[in-house]
DNA sequence: GTCTATACTGAGATAGAC
DNA sequence: GTCTATCTCAGTATAGAC
């Protein structure tokens, strides 16, 4: 039955996000969704492999919403460069949204960054994206070298990695309508990092 | 013998460096260091309890840099308030110098952050240093409020995280003089996060 | 094509002899 | 303090029932 393939899926997705991938045994899976050990490895081959079909169903919604954001707001830009608070807003607007829903979802995904492994993972789902925004970005700060603006959205990336897989210690979660604190606060600090002036003199970049 | 004990330590923390914690078995551990199995049972109780030990001894003297570092810079600004981009040099430094002198380090301490992550273990050795840095960020920026401030002090955790544990894909590694530059781009983004205008306007929580 | 039962290898942990 | 032997549980692989 395809019935068994979507109980794992969404079994799986449950306890992952709950226990952290590591943590959480194919065999707890099976129990909780009341299936056979086998029929993790027919349907998905291996554990790495549930969760890279996981990642893509949960991953390719977000990567649409957040490009037809960013689309949105260049259309209003009308050939202009889009603010920079826009786009970081297309960006994280629908990570943040989900995490409000479903905190699970937090886990999971933030931990993609950090739990040290599938960097290749990430790589697949969200590569493309990460070269459409990095575009919009090199065209809202046209002073930032190529190198620069590289760095800054990887440093994005991290803040909002850590932001999605842990919090702060004594402030709740990003549940319910915290999670639309949590994007102000997100896009202003992430915009002024963004917008700080550029380290390097062009060229050279030894000199300070 | 207290060598045996040196020894695992030495070699465990090569290897959780080189491999992350996950990923190294203690049977690789002890073949590598020339000991038993039990040996690491013995003297540490459990693999966990290990790597508490090696991040202990790595962050002590880190965290004690930091202090001095800010230490300094206050006796500098003779009582006034310390420049944000001088709170950060001195939190980041300790921790992005050793990263350029051993590689190893950086994936091991950045991944505390993100790896199935022992919140206890990291709490039980920053939080202090932590403590003691969000002071300093509170004089420098007065116009924040005690909750902004803990988010942005988050923001700056996690950008640092991600950037000890992973890199841009493009560029080399934070070896050697690459270290420099990326630490001037790091002071450089978090100063503008952290100097960013406050994003709190409604009632809802400015007063607590 | 799907799924079950079962076996295999290697992991971390532990008890007890020395 | 150290080592052998053993326990449990993990992910994986395969043979065969429907």
């Amino acid at each position: 039955m395809i019935e068994t393939k979507q109980k794992i899926l969404d079994t799986a997705e449950q306890l992952f996000g709950e226990q952290g991938y590591g943590a959480t045994s194919l065999r707890q899976i099976i129990a909780a969704a009341g299936v056979n050990l086998a029929a993790i490895h027919y349907h998905f081959g291996s554990k790495e492999e549930l969760l890279d079909q996981i990642i893509l169903r949960k991953a390719e919604p977000v990567n649409r919403e957040r490009l037809e954001m960013l689309e949105r707001f260049e259309a209003e830009a009308g050939g202009g460069p889009v603010a920079v608070e826009k786009i970081l807003e297309a960006f994280l607007t629908p990570a943040i949204a989900r995490v409000a829903v479903n905190p699970g979802f937090s886990k999971l995904s933030g931990r993609l960054l950090g739990e040290g492994l599938m960097p290749a993972i990430v790589e697949k789902h969200f590569r493309h994206v990460a070269i459409r925004f990095t575009g919009a970005l090199a065209r809202a700060l046209p002073e930032l070298s190529p190198v620069e603006l590289e760095w800054r959205g990887f440093f994005v990336i991290g803040t909002m990695a850590h932001t999605m897989c842990s919090k702060p210690q004594t402030n709740a979660s990003l549940e319910g309508m915290e999670a639309w604190k949590v994007l102000r606060r997100l896009v202003a600090f992430l915009s002024g990092g963004l917008r700080a002036p550029a380290t390097e003199t062009s060229g050279t970049e030894v000199n300070r």
